[in-house]
DNA sequence: GTCCAGGGTTCGT
DNA sequence: ACGAACCATGGA
């Protein structure tokens, strides 16, 4: 409520389609999205976003395309694996087939696609009940003294849904309060007061950010 | 020059 | 099950 009252509402994910969020979620590995955005208009501009042009595309060719959005060899190869997953799955609509569970396994035997990848596509493109766990998030929490930071990854998720579980009625809220929470600990993130003013009092989720003692130690 | 970004795989212990 | 090296661009 308090990161919703400073940043408002945030309408993630950036992306006009299912399938543009699922490739974004890639490309955004361990990279600033700014540099993501550049790729994914790249391949708009050279008509290469869509799973059957993206998986015919010649590697060297597609990796050029995403240059901007760094490790262009390995996700050229991530973005080809799961264009080809996808049309042997016959396209993101027949995903609808599967539950979340099975869905979250297919997804994780995809090369490239680990358990953040995976959940983005999930929550944002299939809008599936599944809250992200990313590295602001572990920081975040951790600094916030609720854990320790270094759980592994479906402890902490599977324990965050628990805990969000008693101020949801249904599915669609859920997926809405999951979808607006990730967003809104990215925003928070984005903004960071540290970076541009050194003298900043509040924790910005940077990994080195000075007030992050500080927050800790007031929680507790 | 240094830090780090909306991670994942691979290969040692 | 966990740690470390590797992948690589680009903004602050």
């Amino acid at each position: 409520q308090i990161l919703f009252d400073r940043y408002g509402e945030q309408r993630w994910w950036p992306g006009d389609s299912a399938f543009e969020i699922m490739v974004g979620a890639v490309l955004t590995q361990n990279t600033a999205w700014i540099n993501v955005e550049r790729a994914i208009n790249g391949l708009k501009r050279d008509k290469l976003l869509s799973a059957e042009s993206i998986a015919a595309c010649p590697p060297e060719r597609l990796a050029q395309v995403i240059r901007s959005s760094g490790y262009f060899n390995v996700k050229a190869q991530r973005l080809q694996s799961l264009c080809r997953w996808l049309i042997e799955q016959g396209g993101v609509a027949a995903l609808t087939r599967h539950d979340d569970s099975s869905l979250r396994q297919l997804l994780l035997s995809v090369h490239g696609i680990g358990p953040e990848t995976a959940d983005d596509i999930l929550l944002y493109a299939c809008e599936r009940a599944v809250f992200v766990i990313d590295a602001y998030t572990r920081r975040l929490f951790s600094r916030l003294a609720i854990f320790e930071g270094d759980e592994p990854y479906e402890d902490m998720r599977l324990a965050v849904q628990e805990a969000l579980a008693e101020h949801i009625t249904s599915v669609t809220e859920a997926v809405r309060l999951y979808n607006e929470y990730h967003a809104l600990i990215v925003q928070h993130a984005k903004a960071t007061c540290c970076k541009t003013s050194p003298a900043c009092d509040q924790c910005c989720l940077r990994a080195q950010c000075p007030s992050a003692s500080v927050l800790a130690s007031n929680v507790v």
